[in-house]
This record gives C-alpha cells, sequence and structure tokens, in this order.
DNA sequence: ACTACTCGGACAGATCCTGTCCGAGTCAAG
DNA sequence: CTTGACTCGGACAGGATCTGTCCGAGTAGT
C-alpha cells in the first residue's frame, strides 16, 4: 500500500478540527512531511470529492461532508486506487491443457478466494470513519488535543 | 500484491495431483509462463518450507504436507512475505504538536484500524486451503481434470 | 567416471512509488 | 480597478521494488 494513505487519514482528521480552509503548505508543516508530495495525495482526495479545494488567498482543503459519512476505505481507495490487489491473469486459459473460454463463466477457486479476503479488508476499513478516528484521537490523547490543533492552525505559520 | 502469487497458487494446486517431484521448467510449459522467473517463486516456496526441492535427473518440487494443512495464506505470505501492508511511520510524534513517545504506549487509531483490516484479510485467505481449491477446480471442470493434469505431467515434453 | 538434468542465487530491464518543480487561477488588499 | 501574493493543479526527475533472465553448483542416473 501506498505510504500516501498514512498522510492522508491524519490529514483528514486534523481536518476536523478546522473550520476554514487549511492549505497544504501548513498541514505538511504540522505533520513534518514533504509539502510537495502532500499536495499530490490532497489532490487525490480532491478528485475523489472528499475535499473540496479553495484557491487563492486564505484558500486551502476542507472536508466536503461530515466526517461521519467518510469512511478509511473512501480515503484508501482514493489515494491507493479502488483496484483489488489481486488480479486474475486468466492462466487456466492458457498451455497445452487450457479450458475452454466458454467454460469460464465464473473466476476460478482462486480468484474467487482472494476477492473474499479482498471484500473482508474493504468491509473492515468501511466500517471505520474519520469520525471514529477523531474520538480515538480524543480518547488516547485528552479532549483538548484538538482544542490545540484549531489554535494551531488559526495562529500565524511559523509558531511553535 | 505481487503477480507471483498467482503463478504460485496453481502451482500448488496442480502438485496436488502430481506424486513425483515436477521440474519448475514442465510447470512452467504447463501454465505457459516464463519458466525463469516461476522459478524464483518455487525457490520462495522452498525457502518457506511449503515445498522441498529435489535436485538431479527426475528432480523437481513436491508439496511437504497434505493440501489440506496449506492454506492460501502460507502461499501468499511465502512469496510476498509476512509484512503488512501498512506501515505506521509514527508520524504523530513529528511536528510542531508531536505527541510525546512516552504517550505512546498503544498503536494511534489509524494503525489499529489497519490492523484490524489486514487482520480480517488474512484469516479469509487462512481459511481456504489449497484441498479447498482443489476440491473447487473438480467441481468447476469436471472430476477429470485432475487426471488429465497427472497423465500430462507423466508424458514426455513435447506433447501437447 | 561421465553426462545430463535439476535447483539456487547473482545479474539487467521495467514499472510504480516517492519527491520536486513551475505555471494557471483566484481571492484579498490598496 | 490594479496589483500582488497566495493557492491549487498537473508536468517533470530520482529511487525502490517487481519482473524477467542468465549462468554456476550440485545430484541422480547411465
Amino acid at each position: 500500500m501506498s505510504g500516501g494513505v498514512e498522510w492522508a487519514l491524519h490529514c483528514c482528521v486534523v481536518l476536523t478540527a478546522a473550520e476554514s480552509p487549511v492549505p497544504a503548505a501548513r498541514l505538511a508543516e504540522l505533520h513534518d512531511v514533504s509539502g510537495s508530495y502532500l499536495a499530490k495525495q490532497l489532490q487525490s482526495l480532491s478528485r475523489a470529492g472528499l475535499v473540496r479545494s479553495v484557491q487563492g488567498h486564505s484558500g486551502g482543503y476542507a472536508l466536503t461532508r461530515a466526517p461521519e459519512l467518510i469512511t478509511v476505505l473512501d480515503v484508501v481507495e482514493a489515494v491507493d486506487g479502488a483496484r483489488p490487489a489481486f488480479v486474475c491473469t486468466e492462466i487456466r486459459q492458457r498451455g497445452p491443457l487450457a479450458t475452454l473460454p466458454e467454460a469460464c463463466t465464473t473466476p476460478c477457486a482462486i480468484s474467487r478466494a482472494m476477492t473474499v479476503a479482498d471484500s473482508a479488508w474493504r468491509a473492515a476499513l468501511r466500517a471505520v470513519t474519520i469520525a471514529d478516528l477523531a474520538r480515538d484521537v480524543t480518547a488516547d490523547y485528552g479532549p483538548d488535543t484538538f482544542a490545540g490543533i484549531r489554535g494551531w492552525l488559526a495562529a500565524p505559520s511559523g509558531d511553535d
């Protein structure tokens, strides 16, 4: 899995605390990661419709809907693509003992097993929302965590 | 996921039908894939202890244990590695609002969600064995399928 | 003892992920 | 209204991993 998924998820959780749009550079500073590369992940989120981008002065990124309506799977698929990890090459239709194409109406047994596992993985990620993550963060680090983030986002750059 | 996983799984199913060791080149011919590259996957299976390799004349690969005792997860981990897809970079400990290391006794919420999904994926793959796949193949293509494979494996090369 | 066949690990090429840059567009201020 | 500065968006290199190939070490049979 692409490492940018982690950045994108953290950004979504942080955006939960911000009312006004947050620039990519500021999110990068907060997480101490490459701003140029984080921009790419945010673009993916924008294309997927999870965040909206506001250009110009005092622009940035903001969530398009309530964090309860954004699942972790949404973010993962936006950044990493919705393609399943396993892709069947249909090698059963190749070689000297190839099965005829008309007999391949259903996916092969290996493909089916992989699809089941992939569905289980996606279901687990779909069951967790950004709001759930934010709640867990509050439970882990205290109720003032998001207040601190909100204050830092509002403060001018260079403050730490 | 590495594409060689599909080849390795097909090979394991085929090896179910063979009593004597099967050379990598013959497995490659049966599936119409690169023999040199398939050899690499079989080496991974050998290192993982799923198959044993017999060198010299009339050598090849054979399963080390009953197909009921080899899970799809075993093959996937042997070829692709047992490392989970998501690796937490601990970016919560970086940046101006970094959480102190002593407060990070448990994985962060994002990492936990990913671990749950990864466990579900692995559980689904662990629930399917090579014997299950072989049974499905028989159900899909008829009871004579493995007899045909066994005959082809025993026949001299160049026969199709 | 020889030969032929097998596996095993070392060696290039291709593809994707990571990281960076600059231009188009936009809002705020003067 | 003009200016300016700030923002996103897509196009451009570098690196790592996956894909594919090759030849040598070892072994069983002749």
